[in-house]
RNA sequence: GGGCUAGUAACUCAGUGGUAGAGUAUCUGCCUUUUAAGCAGAGAGUCGAUGGUUCGAAUCCAUCCUGGCUCACCA
């Protein structure tokens, strides 16, 4: 017999031993009457009046000493001692006491009170399970070394903590706190648009086509209408028709899909925010990015510098805004605003920048913006004029022929979110469609395709728009201080084993 | 996809060619104020998988699987 087996097979027992002194291991209620976290609130009036509670949790440490045990519980508010005493509780509730394992779910009624060494307790009068463990829960230690907590034998597997998040969340107490912090980030996102009169709306995960955004898709069947279906790539363009329906400020918080690479920055599924106004401009909508971020900050952080990896992010307001043309100056004193495709092909074969023989130039600036600036840019930065030739849903930006109303985001060296003035001129979008559908022909399986019903309700009229998408996963990174996107999703996209 | 690196007990890890190890957890015994409780004893392993070299492989070689870091790609 293997040893897990084993170990198993010893818990097995003793349920049935349980079952033996006619005890249900699984009831399916308790009376707990206090939360951890009021005992310890409310500890020295409790102590004082001996306060008999009953609490729930599950026990995750034992020290047994003969007729006598401590444990510790914990619930989702804290954790406490308890003292069993085999005189105190009786024989039938010691031989229960005896019975229990390290991960089980037990409810103890007893009195509040400080141990000899001064501990705050509950001397149990009632030891009942609430549900047996059967597998043993990795044990992690800790001792207090000079006020430091120290912790032994920690769950530290990186591939164990993702693949089995609900021990990583048990015995890592900072990963359930970064999950709470996302859920906080989420929530005041949620009330910062709400409170200024955007409306939550929710548009197909199930696509018949996908677009707005250079991306592969995952592609799935429907049986009954026997047709392809499209993961979302993006919310844009049904967000976009609902804008034609007459909303002026519209968002959606969900899940995207992109059939692309994985790493450190980029999971298959991942959560975005886009954002909608109408009747503003660039600047409104970097106003707002700010506005939104910057709220999440103090309500969530209560500050508005983070400390990143040993660097101190400031999101105090304004953020830096430069084109993207000036921010390659800067870093390579090289001019590339005139666009001259030449002058740029020649400066990046300089460079070693890898070069398309198709890449026009508006595609070699970003290259070059991509391998010298964007690493640079580690406070916030708002990247304007972006090239056209890559911005195939922006607006061209008026007496420029090359660029587009376009801002994105960078902090820390990443991307954290996109905007356009939108292309609310429908003529001139399906001209940019079918320019996306020839490079896909001719080999580009990231470019957009010509989605009708998107153009046809954009010749219904669509009212000028500022449209935003803010990556999420990637903010609650940089809010809780990690440089894994699998840190901040509960369930990041594995191998199967 | 390339380079580097890791996979040994439930957990954390030692172990550079000669009988598979430690701490924790588990089990047994002792213990009525412990807190990384303690003391004594015991059980527990397909050493990621497959093949090879060798008298002999956790260890050397090859291939593969699953992670991590990094570069590339992508956005």
């Amino acid at each position: 017999m293997g040893n897990m087996n084993q170990l198993i097979a010893v818990r097995r027992e003793k349920l049935t031993k349980l079952q033996d002194l006619g005890i249900d291991p699984y009831p399916g209620h308790s009376e707990r009457t206090h939360k951890i976290i009021q005992l310890t609130e409310n500890q020295d009036e409790f102590v004082a009046e001996q306060k008999v509670v009953t609490v729930a949790g599950r026990l995750n440490a034992m020290r047994r000493q003969g007729k006598v045990g401590f444990g510790n519980l914990s619930d989702d508010t804290g954790k406490i001692q308890l003292f069993v005493r085999k005189d105190k509780v009786g024989e039938e509730n010691f031989e229960i006491f005896k019975l229990l394992d390290l991960g089980d779910f037990v409810q103890i009624t007893g009195e509040c009170f400080i141990t000899q060494r001064g501990e705050y307790s509950i001397r149990a009068s009632q030891v009942t399970i609430l549900g047996k463990s059967l597998r043993t829960i990795p044990v992690v230690k800790e001792k207090i070394v000079d006020g430091k907590k120290m912790r032994y034998d920690e769950f530290s597997d990186i591939e164990l903590r993702y693949r089995k998040r609900y021990l990583d969340l048990l015995l890592n107490p900072e990963i359930k706190s970064n999950f709470e912090i996302r859920a906080k980030m989420i929530r005041e996102m949620r009330n910062y648009l709400d409170n200024n009169g955007f409306l939550e709306v929710e548009t197909p995960i199930l696509q018949p086509l996908y677009g707005g955004a250079n991306a592969r898709p995952f592609i799935t069947h429907h049986n009954t209408l026997d047709m392809p279906l499209y993961l979302r790539i993006a919310t844009e363009l049904y967000l976009k028709r609902l804008m034609v329906g007459g909303f002026e400020r519209i968002y959606e918080i969900g899940k995207n899909f992109r059939n692309e690479g994985m790493d450190k920055t980029h999971n298959p599924e991942f959560t975005a925010v886009e954002i909608y106004q109408a009747y503003t401009n660039l600047d409104g909508m970097m106003d707002l990015t700010e506005n939104v971020i910057h709220h999440m900050a103090m309500t969530v952080l209560g500050e508005e510098t983070i400390n990143f990896q040993g660097t101190d992010i400031s999101l105090a307001k304004p953020w830096r805004r430069a084109s993207m043309t000036e921010l390659i100056k800067e870093q390579t004193g090289f001019d590339a605003s005139d666009f001259d495709l030449e002058k740029i092909r020649a400066f990046c074969v300089e460079k070693n920048v890898e070069v398309d023989e198709n890449a026009g130039p508006g595609k070699l600036i970003t290259e070059l913006f991509d391998t010298f600036v964007e690493p640079k840019l580690i406070q916030p930065t708002f990247v304007t004029d972006y090239p056209k030739e890559v911005s195939p849903l922006a607006k061209g930006k008026p007496g420029e022929p090359n660029l587009v109303e376009r801002f994105e985001l960078f902090i820390v060296g990443n991307e954290y979110g996109n905007a356009f003035t939108e292309l609310n001129d429908a003529i001139d979008q399906r001209a940019r469609l079918e320019a996306q559908s020839k490079l896909r022909e001719m080999g580009d399986v990231e470019a957009n395709v010509v989605d009708e019903d998107f153009l046809e309700a954009l010749e219904y009229g669509m009212p000028p728009t500022g449209g935003l998408g803010i990556g999420i996963d990637r903010l609650v990174m940089l809010f809780t201080n990690n440089t894994s996107i699998k840190e901040v999703i509960l369930f990041p996209t594995m191998k199967p084993e």
